[in-house]
DNA sequence: CTGCGAGTATACCGACCGGTGTGGTTACCT
DNA sequence: AGGTAACCACACCGGTCGGTATACTCGCAG
């Protein structure tokens, strides 16, 4: 049986055009870098870029989507692995945060940059990071009610979510998911309004 | 004696200009928007925007530098507004954005998508972005000092803070700034790592 | 009356933007 | 052997980018 992976296949070159694409629109800006640069730097025509992609609105929309899918894949693991506990694998969650930062988030949320890029509301890239951020509060719900803990700490802590990200890249607060952590463990323990 | 303003006095064309690259900055995004643009909807020559202006790296950071004062202008107003009490002055900071948010900011911290946007870190408008954070942080490190609270809450209440920006604009909780005002509330009642 | 700052109008610059078209070369599949 | 998908090289399109140049008008202060 095949995969059922929700990415299309990619040829090697529109893998390469693709991966290309991301470091250079996450590092500099998606209005900054032009279709031209993403074809030298992956050793890519152009002609070959539109053939697999069509336009920069959906090779935008793909980095976007290819990031976000990451992005589920290394939360979802790092879940997993925080075992049973339910409270746990709430505080887990900005661990994993804390790891991704770490890794490769110096300039902040990609999902948040790109909305602020896209200022176009029929963008579908802005879906793609709206439902980022609501796929990350339903799990949030999910992972409380798993916690027998009041639903309304949800907001809060896509809040800390968040913010960690922000504080992380622009306030100078490399350890803010750590922080955050430990402001959800606390608020955990107190009533919601 | 005349106002001790920061600002520079700008002319009336000026003026005009700077407000509508405000504008149309925070609105479609510093990138996309063109200086020719600027121009004819401020009515206005690009001659004009060069001779009093002289670069679209100075407008720029220009227009960072008077939307951060206005947002101090705007928080240190309701901070006085307040109330003597330290720990409701802490509070009130949300308040403060609150307000702010709704009544401006549906679009995010315009110093956040600045710092998005301008990938040169040579750039003077990251560290207008980057001196607004520190400026906050500082102020909640003084404001805790006052109300004879831990220092160590500052990080927190500066994530908070930002995670309620982000979390108003992309993901849909128009009251966030409401839900990181009640989590600061019962945190500081706890004590800090 | 004169000089000057502020502003207008228009035209221009080279570079780059996203996107298209033509034609040719591999390599694999049947 | 023939067909086709993938890719390359290259030239071109209209339009816009940030920025500059020239030349003219206006109001106002000395």
């Amino acid at each position: 049986m095949a995969p059922a992976t929700t990415e299309p296949r990619l040829t090697p070159a529109a893998r390469r055009v693709l991966d290309t694409a991301a470091h250079l629109f996450y590092t500099r800006g998606i209005t900054t870098v032009g279709m031209d640069l993403i074809a030298d730097e992956a050793g890519v025509t152009k002609k070959t870029i539109y053939d697999r992609f069509g336009s920069k609105q959906n090779l935008v929309t793909a980095y976007l989507r290819a990031r976000d899918h990451r992005w589920r894949h290394h939360l979802t693991t790092r879940l997993d692995a925080a075992g049973p506990d339910p409270r746990a694998r709430i505080l887990a969650t900005y661990d994993a945060l804390h790891a991704w930062t770490r890794a490769e988030n110096t300039r902040g949320c990609a999902m948040v940059n790109a909305y602020a890029e896209l200022s176009d509301p029929d963008h579908p890239g802005r879906r793609v990071a709206e439902e980022q951020k609501t796929w990350l509060h339903a799990l949030y719900t999910r992972l409380l009610a798993d916690a027998a803990l009041p639903a309304a700490h949800a907001d809060t802590l896509l809040i800390l979510h968040e913010g960690a990200v922000t504080a992380a890249a622009v306030a100078a607060l490399p350890d803010a998911a750590l922080t955050a952590r430990d402001a959800a463990d606390r608020l955990l323990g107190t009533t919601p309004p």
